[in-house]
DNA sequence: AAAGGCTGCAACCGCATGCCG
DNA sequence: GCGGCATGCGGTTGCAGCCTT
């Protein structure tokens, strides 16, 4: 089935975006919020590519998104996704909720491939990829069997060998999975807890935040970016807690295309939220087997601080 | 100090997938 | 069941800033 480019191609502005256009857009999908891309650029009067508005909002200017400097445990955790899932971001991303595919995307081919490649044969190779003449239904099985691998994977990495218990591999798998996998929901919606996925925040607070990125922007791209907006925060190296909490890529993916956004403005969620959201991505990790011995405290992110590069 | 190469990252492109009439 | 539209995803590119010589 041949397609039409998603916009047309002439009359549309490309290339990076200007502080004003950013601001159109977040101050659009304050009030409308984060779906139906396609009326944006009409309704917004900006002459860019619903895809472009779209990219914008979810890689760039979606609120508790972290930039740059990315944590020890961060990093070993990417590693060890990639080896298990393969070049599948959104699936990592979903793992790592302050982090974009792109950005994770970025952070692979830029640093951890270089790092792992000088760095010996110590990386797994990662595994096949989604087969291109795979039908719908065996790539669904692929992926479900790649899930249950995944987190089998990760809770024998993240525990210690003598814990290790055998596995059952699809008994764990059908409760969580149950057809809304991390990566079939697009960005992992399912892996936190929907109280603490399910809003986030877009307040004035943060636009002003973003306004006073551009207006400290000097020279290079923000650090991070043309007007970053948080661009001084991730150049500090602030990885812990920011103090934008969201649901992560999850919850603007999850958020119907044509209903009413999933998340609710103005509210500012708590540490407690983040630390929920974590602890939903064990849980999730680790309930098919109710006495598995594992970390009890600390994070996920904690953890994978025991991979061995 | 200048030039050329390198690096990092935002954004684009095209295909895949999901959803709806 | 089919076709079309909207969105998601991963690969790739372009370019600004940094580094090295």
């Amino acid at each position: 089935m041949v397609r039409p480019p998603c916009c047309d191609k002439e009359g549309v502005k490309k290339g990076p975006w200007t502080p004003e256009e950013d601001l159109v857009l977040v101050s659009y999908i304050q009030e409308h919020g984060p779906g139906n891309w396609r009326a944006v650029p009409t309704r917004t009067g900006l002459i860019r590519c619903s895809k472009s508005c779209r990219l914008r909002w979810t890689n760039y200017l979606r609120p508790g998104i972290k930039r740059g400097n990315f944590t020890d445990q961060e990093e070993k955790l990417i590693v060890h996704l990639q080896a298990l899932l393969g070049n599948r971001w959104a699936a990592i991303a979903s793992y790592l909720p302050e982090r974009t595919d792109n950005d994770i995307k970025n952070y692979w081919n830029t640093h951890l491939k270089r790092k792992l490649q000088s760095g010996s044969d110590a990386a797994a190779k990662p595994p096949a990829h989604r087969p291109p003449s795979s039908s719908k239904g065996q790539w669904e099985k692929r992926l479900q069997t790649d899930i249950n691998m995944a987190r089998r994977a990760l809770r024998e990495a993240l525990t210690p060998l003598d814990d290790v218990k055998p596995q059952q591999p699809d008994a764990a798998g059908a409760g969580i999975v149950g057809g809304d996998s991390p990566e079939s929901s697009s960005s992992g919606a399912s892996l936190c807890s929907p109280s603490a996925a399910g809003q986030y925040v877009l307040s004035t607070d943060n636009i002003s935040r973003m306004l006073d990125g551009w207006a400290s922007r000097k020279g290079r791209r923000g650090g991070s970016g043309p007007g970053t907006p948080g661009g001084a925060e991730s150049a500090s190296g602030c990885s812990e807690a920011s103090e934008v909490s969201y649901g992560g890529a999850a919850v603007v993916s999850a958020a119907p295309a044509k209903g009413a956004p999933l998340f609710e403005y103005g509210t500012q969620p708590t540490v407690a939220a983040q630390q929920t959201q974590l602890t939903a991505i064990e849980s999730w990790l680790l309930d098919d087997d109710s006495n598995y011995h594992h970390v009890q405290s600390g994070s996920l992110l904690d953890v994978a601080m025991d991979y061995p590069f």
